[in-house]
RNA sequence: GGCGUCGUACCCAAGCGGUCUAAGGGGCCGGUUUGCAAAACCGUUAUUCGCCGGUUCGAAUCCGGCCGACGCCUCCA
């Protein structure tokens, strides 16, 4: 039992997939003129956290997210680093996937190029055309006429005729006949230079929404389940996609909208325009490793605003570390054969947070509040193989959803032959010796534990 | 000007009218355990939820006002 905060209805609704057992998800991806900051990847995690959480209910699931590979801001870009637009959006792609990689989100089934898709948008601009939602403009562009669609506004709760005339509004440098109508054609200026595409209207390129409304039907159909993006895609840019596709569909277009919340920096917006924002290059630099960043990511509810700092580094260090020997203390009691495959009773109520709007940080409490039990009863001695192999199980399905334990034995053999030789010598109580190696190991980066179920080593 | 979100301990963060003398995590301090250290575990850290009123038998939770922070109103995840 799935339930969704919807954007379009304000409330948490049950999810119900179109086609019984299966999920149609499209995600706004990049605009790959430059790194994606950890803003991006905020409401990128978000959306791969969702994925996660429908593929444990036992849906499968088809995600569409798009590269938006010419705009505005990649034709400037490539243009002040003298490179064709080919090259300098193949750059961004390619690092964009890298980070995605770095940071455990599991790929997209298709990320549909926008500029390999422009035939798709200019039948779907045709359409519109035709049906009277669109007009031409005399040089060459194509606007959505606002007017012609009545529900326009219910994504985001906007009234038109009330708002006020923003400078941005004002200093539009496209003629249009409203105010609010939006280009779903670019008229071919000479700044654009080799960036066009030939229209029967004119030759010129696509404008921002168009291309998901278009590829969202290429790949999922002209009605499927769930859209979702940060909160500033709302408006415009949702909103300016159901008014096209309906108006070219006449149908339904997507069921269920969710928006994650911004991500801040030092109590503000990170966002490019103000030059505060940290890419994922830099947080690795920073020592930041993908386990901690999806911590921090993933410890606030994705409807909330979360603060990014680096001051929750340490906490999350903590965490990881918490978790990761708890899944090494559980392997090292796995010293039976045990048939269960039964998982215990916090994981219904684990799946339960998750499947009621994503509600990780209740997740995470949970699996907090199990761990701890399961440590007492690991202490005590009286646990039986049974436990341990659903606490393994318990733990593999929360990474699953969280991928905030580290992966295993990085340990170089260096380090090894150390702790071996320590190991020797506490066998002979050499206490001095045995603590020479130990500052030795510590003056390498690693640290040294004695356990009752041996000695353990992890990264400093 | 319009629309909207938020303000909970030293920090992060749940809570959505009674089970709240408010979860979980980090930190601090004290303890158990241990060759020492670490880990683990136990205890302690908000009689109180920005402030002031109101509704109610009952409010962190609903309503009104005020203060403060933030977002959107055609670049934006």
């Amino acid at each position: 039992m799935l339930y969704f905060y919807n954007t379009l209805t304000r409330k948490k609704e049950f999810f119900n997939p179109i086609k019984a057992g299966f999920v149609s998800l499209y995600t706004c991806g990049p605009t790959v003129y430059d790194e994606a900051h950890i803003g991006n990847f905020r409401t990128f995690m978000f959306e791969d956290l969702l994925k996660r959480v429908l593929i444990l209910s036992g849906l499968d699931v088809k995600h569409v997210m798009n590269i938006t590979d010419v705009d505005d801001k990649t034709i400037k870009r490539a243009s002040e680093q003298n490179k064709s637009l080919r090259e300098l959006t193949e750059d961004y792609t390619q690092r964009f996937y890298n980070d995605l990689d770095w940071l455990k989100i599991i790929p997209a089934d298709e990320y549909p190029l926008a500029t390999l898709h422009v035939d798709g948008m200019i039948l779907m601009i045709r359409t519109l055309l035709e049906k009277g939602h669109a007009y031409k403009e005399d040089d060459g562009s194509v606007y959505f006429k606002v007017d012609s669609f009545q529900d326009y506004g219910q994504l985001s709760n906007l009234v038109f005729e009330e708002q006020l005339t923003t400078s941005r509004i004002i200093s539009d440098e496209y003629s249009k006949e409203t105010a609010q109508d939006f280009a779903l054609w670019k008229g071919w200026k000479p700044e654009d230079g080799e960036v066009y595409w030939d229209a029967p209207w004119g030759k010129g390129r696509p404008g921002w929404h168009i291309e998901c409304s278009s590829m969202s039907v290429e790949y999922l159909g002209e009605h499927f389940d769930i859209h979702c993006g940060g909160v500033d895609n709302m408006f415009p840019h949702h909103e300016n996609e159901i008014a096209q596709s309906q108006c070219s569909s006449g149908k339904p277009f997507v069921n269920t909208w969710l928006h994650s919340e911004h991500l801040m920096v030092e109590g503000g917006k990170m966002s490019k325009s103000e030059g505060n924002f940290y890419t994922i290059n830099e947080l690795k630099s920073q020592g930041f490793t993908p386990e901690n960043i999806r911590y921090q990511l993933l410890s606030g509810h994705y409807r909330t605003k979360i603060n990014f700092s680096l001051a929750k580094k340490q906490e999350g260090e903590k965490v990881i570390r918490r978790l990761g020997d708890f899944k090494v203390r559980l392997m090292a009691e796995l010293n039976q054969d045990s048939q269960s495959e039964d998982l215990p009773a916090e994981y219904k109520i684990f799946k339960e947070k998750l499947f009621i709007d994503l509600d990780t940080p209740n997740a995470l409490a949970v699996f907090f509040e199990y761990m701890r039990k399961m440590n007492t009863k690991i202490d005590s001695g009286l646990i039986n193989i049974d436990e341990i192999v659903s606490a393994l199980l318990f733990v593999e399905k929360f990474d699953y959803i969280f991928g905030i334990i580290p992966n295993d034995d990085i340990t170089p053999d260096e380090i090894k032959t150390l702790a071996k030789k320590r190991e020797a010598a506490r066998i002979e109580k050499d206490w001095a010796l045995a603590d020479e190696i130990r500052s030795n190991i510590d003056s390498l980066g690693w640290e040294i534990k004695d356990t009752p179920s041996g000695t353990k080593l992890s990264k400093k």
